[in-house]
Parts: structure tokens; sequence; C-alpha cells
DNA sequence: TAAGCTTTATGATTTCGATCATAATGAAGC
DNA sequence: GCTTCATTATGATCGAAATCATAAAGCTTA
């Protein structure tokens, strides 16, 4: 398992068709990786998007010290509570049909960080969707992109 | 928080369009609503798919459960982290494009298990796309379909 | 500064899934 | 048994998103 100090890293698989799917994007004071506690095998690739300071902790070590320290074990059951919470969001993101309208709910959510290109595989639709989406809703006034590739949405 | 004891409860969420997403399929031994430990608001609603047995746990019980008992923390921590690896998995099944392959690893996942609306609404898709996919898998003959409403995975 | 790459952006076309419609089957309740 | 309802199933049509194509902008890096 481990602990991302400072940076950004993205935790990603691939699809048989090739694309990327995102599964974590983990920021400064996340940990990676949590359920290789339990399991033998990694399925992500971790994609470090900024230099980033990564502590890695093997098995026993977590094991050992949730066995110890309950408050470090109740920490941890908070944190991974929370990534449960986050993935049902995602799901429920997913779920969107029309993608002007999921591409609007990613934005509310604040995923839209690092580069449209990612932000398009996280709402799993094409980057082309995703642009005329985004220059759809700032026709409507609802998005304001000051320059380009830049869009935020209006504090309406 | 909750302990299914016996049955089977989906945890579901509704779109603004009105369709529902499935966020959990809770079996007999499963434990429901953890993040309320931490967070003060339900999302889901809880749908009983059978007859079934609950526990409910408070807050206050829960938290002095794994303060105390580091064996319950660590169990905890495993089960959250289990279901992380299983809300990963449904992320990259909802990538997948094309319904047709949707619907044969949505199979392959065992997650046909209810009914075939329940399981189209698990895979994002409208029940009459994955009815005309396993038609057509069973076309191809990648899938069993002894009777009306059964469908398995061909043991190839 | 030139070459090569990625990201941003939009236009044209196609395809596939959603939607609408209809009907048969089966289960639950009266 | 009969009625009612949900599920299963398929056909027809439509529309939206994917795909293909192209190009400008920006950023590396040599």
């Amino acid at each position: 398992m481990f602990f991302l100090q400072s940076g950004a890293v993205n935790l990603i698989r691939h699809t048989e068709a090739g694309q990327k799917v995102t599964m974590f994007r983990a920021t400064a004071g996340d940990t990676i990786a949590e359920p290789s506690v339990f399991s033998d095998h990694y399925h992500c690739d971790a994609i470090s998007q900024q230099p980033s300071v990564v502590l890695a902790f093997d098995r026993q070590s977590v094991l050992a010290a949730m066995a110890k320290d309950s408050a470090f074990a109740t920490a941890f059951v908070k944190r991974l509570a929370g990534q449960v919470q986050t993935y049902r969001r995602h799901l429920e993101l997913l779920a969107i049909r029309s993608a002007k309208d999921r591409v609007l709910a990613g934005l509310a959510d604040g995923r839209l960080t690092g580069t449209v290109l990612d932000f398009a595989a996280e709402l799993g639709l094409s980057h082309e969707s995703v642009y005329r989406a985004l220059a759809e809703l700032t026709r409507d006034g609802r998005v304001e992109h000051p320059t380009r590739g830049q869009y935020r949405l209006k504090p309406c």
C-alpha cells in the first residue's frame, strides 16, 4: 500500500478496446492500492500526473498497525468509506445518459482539473463529445470559457 | 449501519431523469450503509429483493467496536477494501462501449442473478438493448438460453 | 527556430443504443 | 378460473454520441 505525500497520481485501467478508465485520482494525503493489503494482485496502473513523493508500506506493516492502533484502523475505515461514497457518486454520474448533462454534472463535481482528455475518460465519453458539450454549455451561458482549454461552471 | 443476516437487499439511487442505478447488491453476510458511520445522510434507497433479516447498529456502537476490537476493525477494513475493488470493476464494466461486449462481461462477472431488468440497470443499458444483446450472443453460440428468461454463459 | 508531439477544437458521417410500440408469457391476487 | 401486472421479447424508428477527418495552438526538445 502507498501513501501519497505530495503530488498527484492517477490509478487507471485499460479496457480490452484500449480506452483508459480512471479509477482513482489521488492527491497529497491519499492512500493508494488499499485492497492490495488483502489481495495479491494490483489491477491498476499508477500514473503520476505531477512529480510526486510516495511512501510504500508492506502488507504486514499495515496489518500490524491496524491490529495495534485502533485509531489507525478507524481512520483507515473512514478513508475507505469515503472512497466508497466517491465510487457511488461516480456510478451515478455515469448513469446520466445525455452527454451534456453528464459533462455539467462532472463539472459541478469538480472533476475537470487536468486536461479535457482526462475529464472525458472519467466521464466515459469521447473527448470530441465532451468538447462539443462544453461548447454548447458555454453558448447556453452555463459555463465560462475564459481562454482556450479553460472551462468553469458559472456560479449562477 | 446494517448487517444483512439473510435475504437480499439492493441499494439504489435515482438519477434526475428517473432511471435507477444499482449501487450495491447485498446478500446474506454483507453490511449496508457503512459510510453512514461517518456521514450524516443516506444517499441510497434500500430495496429488499427477498424477505430479509437486517440487524441495525447505531454509529456509536460501530465506532466503539472498532476502537475496542482490532479484529473487528480489520475485518471492516477488509470488507470495504473488497467493495472498493467491486466498484472499480463496475466502473471498468461501464466503460465498455459496445452493449454486446458489456452484456458479455456482465454475464462473466456473474451479475445476472435477478431479472434482466435489474441486470440492464446495473449495466447502464436499456433493457431492450440487453435483450437484444443476449439474443445475439445466443445466436453467436456464446450464451446458453435454455428457457425464457434464463441466460447462461457457455463454459467454452 | 524548426520538428514533432499533444491538446484543443470543430465539421461530416455513421452507427449503435434509446425510445416507442406491440405482444406473448408467467406470476400474484381475487 | 379470470384479471391484473411485471417480465420477457422483438420490430421500427430516431437521435445522439462515436468515429473519422482536419487544423490550429501550444509545449517540448533538439
